[in-house]
DNA sequence: ATGAAAGCGCTAACAG
DNA sequence: CTGTTAGCGCTTTCAT
């Protein structure tokens, strides 16, 4: 910085104010230093501005999979809304269990972000408040309700009674849910599915398919070796339910006839030809939008009050629980 | 630090060796420190730790679009190697047009990414070697050859190749290319399909795809419409593929009977039952795993010579070329 | 717009 | 293992 001074023929002070886009500085003198800079191939060191600043502008985002579209849509989102403020992204991935995801937020921490946004479950052995240490932080998905912490999450109770009541319009009576891990999404999904079922005094019957397309497999597998397959699935997510229908193929059952099937999140494939999924869009890109607005909120006054967002899902219809809809 | 020093009764000096687990320490005061920071609280700065080490034990990754499977794969591969090296893992997505790559690029830089890998296509027009300003790099997929960057890539030109041959030994005679951006894996698919067609002395036939799954279907729509369908379709990549298919469904093709469709990069979808496609993979995984590799050995030592490496593809046969399986 | 002074929280090098 | 000295490259504050 003092060797761009130099060139330019300025201060140190007004190079650094220069770089940093702050204060008046005269279109002349502000040439003078980006000139002087280009000359030099000066680049600004963000660390030791960050340390002398004690912010950095940026945000750690924490997902579950890069490989699953949700968390992708969520990063967009997020994306959206800190790029415009100026704020770098940080993420970090794989936080398939409780020390990756550990381990992930105190990198995050560790370089100092400004806020943490956490798109993963949230394992409740976990001491989430001691780990983020007063760092601003809001959950995507889920909802640890810890004191300072914000929360965006979908209605997935609602979208899931949504979906069992089209099951159940389109004349269906023996619907099974096919479970994922025990999160809050799939109790609350869980619970959505049996509140629809009970309306309709229709029992209810729950297996687990563990939110993977093998999962999702295996389970109609199961039940269709024991002769207990019902005329619909709901299933915990759209990788469980493409897993179902691909089990239905192989065992030659016609989709909607012999079997309709219903994911959650509406992701890309979902729309495929072959696929046809009926699923429940979540709004994921919405979501991680909403929630980075609500950390810059917190970063900047981090007194404000906790507050939760719900965001309402939407049914998609297509042809793997409709009849209407070609296949 | 000093507080963590004062609190477990030793110097600063061996609270910074047992932060950063180097050196002899004795168990003893080694647990003495780890408890007296667990009871303050207190987390390393990496930020501050960086600027005094000149090292920041972070690579940076720039990926073209997060959504896209392969560059996930990049990231996972990539991650397979840093992660038990001690290094992060800094990610630069949404770098679609020049101005977002060279943000993404001066962003990773500004952090001090100790190396960077570029997995995105890289125009012309970009100065690289003024961007990269000596920091170490690996691209994967394309090779800028630039003096000082190694380079990790598939055969493109091969998996082309094959994907050709096989469309050729099932009976086809008339293919057609749906190319996607101008880029050196395209050039590199479109000649592996050129000389095959030429060494069985068939005509090329190339129209535009976008690498989307609606210039996909733009693309095959067109020549339906003009009645200059081909037999089979060999496309730039798995979505225009996909976007192939969902013209075909929509027009009443039989796939593979009035038409084969292969695509490239063998994503998740192409396994499908009801897409079913057939394939080039091109070891996306392995891919960024050897780049990363080569990436540490670099900045392990920045004088070694340039490399290139060329993973082989391998081609997945499935129901959209083939008669014998299925569909 | 400048200059001076202080400091962010750590690592590095070396003698003891 | 400790203590000392030096410094990483910047921001902040305040007086001018």
């Amino acid at each position: 910085m003092a060797d761009v001074a130099r060139e330019a023929g300025v201060s140190r002070q007004l190079v650094s104010l220069v770089m940093r886009d702050v204060g008046y500085v005269s279109d002349e003198k502000r040439g003078l230093v980006l000139r002087a800079a280009e000359r030099l191939g000066y680049r600004r060191n963000v660390l030791a501005a960050s340390l002398a600043a004690r912010r950095t502008n940026s945000i750690g985002l924490t997902i579950f999979d890069l490989h699953n579209q949700v968390y992708a849509d969520f990063a967009d989102g997020v994306l959206d809304v800190i790029q415009p403020a100026g704020f770098q992204l940080l993420l970090s991935t794989n936080n398939r269990d409780r020390e990756s995801l550990t381990a992930g937020i105190e990198s995050l921490i560790g370089l100092r972000a400004d806020g943490v946004l956490l798109a993963t479950h949230i394992p409740d052995q976990l001491d989430l408040a001691r780990l983020l240490a007063g760092t601003p932080t809001v959950t995507i998905g889920e909802d640890p309700r810890i004191d300072r912490v914000d929360a965006v999450h979908g209605d997935d109770r609602l979208g899931s009674y949504q979906a069992t009541k089209h099951l159940i319009g389109q004349g269906h009576r023996d619907i099974v849910y096919i479970a994922g891990p025990a999160t809050q999404q799939n109790t609350a999904r869980r619970a959505g599915y049996a509140e629809a079922m009970s309306e309709e005094s229709l029992p209810t019957r729950v297996v687990d398919g563990d939110a993977s397309e093998t999962g999702g497999e295996r389970a109609l597998l199961k039940m269709r070796r024991s002769g207990m397959l019902p005329t619909a699935v709901l299933c915990y997510n759209d990788s469980t339910a493409i897993g179902a229908l691909t089990c239905a193929q192989r065992e030659r059952l016609r989709v909607p006839h012999d079997l309709a099937v219903v994911g959650y999140d509406n992701t890309r494939p979902a729309a495929y030809p072959g696929v046809d999924l009926t699923s429940v869009d979540p709004q994921a890109r919405a979501m991680g939008a909403n929630a980075a607005a609500l950390l810059l909120d917190r970063i900047a006054d981090p007194t404000l009050a906790d507050q939760t967002l719900t965001l309402a899902p939407q049914l998609i219809i297509r042809g793997s629980s409709s009849f209407y809809r070609g296949r």
